[in-house]
This record gives C-alpha cells, structure tokens and sequence, in this order.
DNA sequence: AAAACGGGGGC
DNA sequence: GCCCCAGTTTT
C-alpha cells in the first residue's frame, strides 16, 4: 500500500531538515547566497547578492559581491557608479555586463521612487529592474524576514522528481508548494532544496545511493536505478 | 512558448 | 572543447 503524498511531503521535510538545519549557515559547505545574507540583514545586500546570484554558479556570487560591496554598499552609492568599474567588479558572474546596467538602474529606481530604501511588497520588487518572482521572494525571505517561497530550478526540479507535485512553471510550482508545505517550513525549504540539489538529486546524474527517498521517487522509478 | 544573455568551473 | 549554472527579459 502506498504512503500518503502528505505522509512523503512529512518525511522529505523532516529528513532535510535533519540533514542541514543544524548545519552551520556560514560553514564552508553551506552556500554563497546563504553566507552573503546570513551576514547582513540589510535588504539592498540581499537584493543585489540575489540578483548577481541569477543564472551563475555560486561560488562566483560570493567573490563578486565581496568585490562590489567593498566600495558600494548602499543604493546611492551604486547609483552613481562608474559602471565599468562596477562590471570589473562583478565580472566572475555570468551576464556581468548586463547586471552592471541592471544594478546601477534598480539603484536608481530606489533612490528616485523608494527614497533609497528597498520595497517590502511583492508587488513593488517585481517591478524593479532585473528583478523577477525568485529574486523579489528571496529579499522578502531573506531581506525582511517575510514569509515567502523563492522557486528556482532545483525547488522546481526536486519535489517533481519525487511525485510531490506536478507542475511545468515556476508560477504552478510556488502555489503547489504553499499548499503542501507547513508554514514554519517556507523560511528553510528553498536553501534545503538548493543544497540537496547540489549534493544528491542533481539535475544529471543525481548520486541515487544517497537518497532516503527512492522508495517513493518517481524519477527512480522511472529511469530504472540510479 | 522559446530564445538570448555569458564568464568560469567541471569533465 | 563542450555543457551547465540560486532567472529575467525579450521575441
């Protein structure tokens, strides 16, 4: 007999949780965006961080948003940025050309519509530059402590593999989510997601051996032993 | 719905 | 050398 969809959702919570909620957030293993906003509480590092975060390996976020918030640290002073020393600033990250522009422009916008604070409403993030529905989640998560589900390609990947949901867009996968995950879960499940991507349920060849979760794994089921 | 943006690490 | 990456914007 089968177990419950809920009863799954149950034990992939609780099984994630063990595996990284005591883990230190700036440890080594944790990840760059995870350390870049654990060490501040300040929305406009958050903001930027995420957004120099967008499409880039992880790794590279950190090293470029060292560089940058080392001499811009505040909306005003990004707005008025050389922008090519801000893209030899940012250059480890992919699109650095385009997020240069991208990062003077939305500081610009804080300073001329926000007075050069950054919004704490969905509807006002999504309107700035460069700024979609996974990054204007990730500042009301981790930028004002507001609970939200910033959905990227492993929140999206990993509970379709398992059966958890079922769903083609990052819209339908955000409302799946909220309806079957706990509130007191949201502020964790997205880092969860992300670090059990990278170590385990990889997008190619996911490491199968170290799932708790093949039992009931769709994707397991399906590609016959991984 | 699909293509474009893009440097750097891993294989 | 080839492929992929904590998405967003444009076509």
């Amino acid at each position: 007999m089968p177990i419950s969809k809920a009863r799954k959702v149950e034990l992939v919570l609780s099984d994630l949780g063990r595996r990284y909620l005591g883990a230190d957030p700036l440890a080594p293993d944790s990840t760059a965006l995870a350390r870049i906003t654990a060490e501040t509480e300040d929305p406009f590092k958050v903001l930027i961080g995420t957004i120099l975060s967008q499409r880039t390996r992880d790794e590279m976020t950190e090293v470029a948003s060292r560089q940058l918030f080392a001499r811009y640290s505040t909306p005003r002073a990004l707005a008025r940025a050389d922008v090519r020393d801000v893209q030899r600033r940012i250059k480890p990250v992919g699109f650095y050309r385009q997020k240069a522009r991208k990062l003077r422009e939305v500081s610009r916008v804080l300073l001329d519509r926000h007075g050069g604070k950054v919004p704490s409403t969905y509807e006002e993030l999504i309107e700035l530059p460069q700024v979609g529905p996974k990054t204007a989640n990730c500042v009301l998560v981790y930028g004002y402590g507001l609970q939200a589900l910033p959905i990227d390609t492993h929140c999206h990947r990993i509970p379709n593999r398992l059966g958890l949901i079922r769903t083609k867009t990052p819209e339908e996968t955000e409302k799946a989510l909220a309806r079957i995950v706990p509130r007191e879960y949201w502020v964790n499940v997205n880092e969860w997601f992300v670090r059990f991507g990278k170590e385990v349920c990889k997008p190619i060849g996911p490491r199968c051996g170290e799932c708790g979760f093949t039992s009931f794994c769709a994707y397991y089921r399906e590609r016959g032993k991984g």
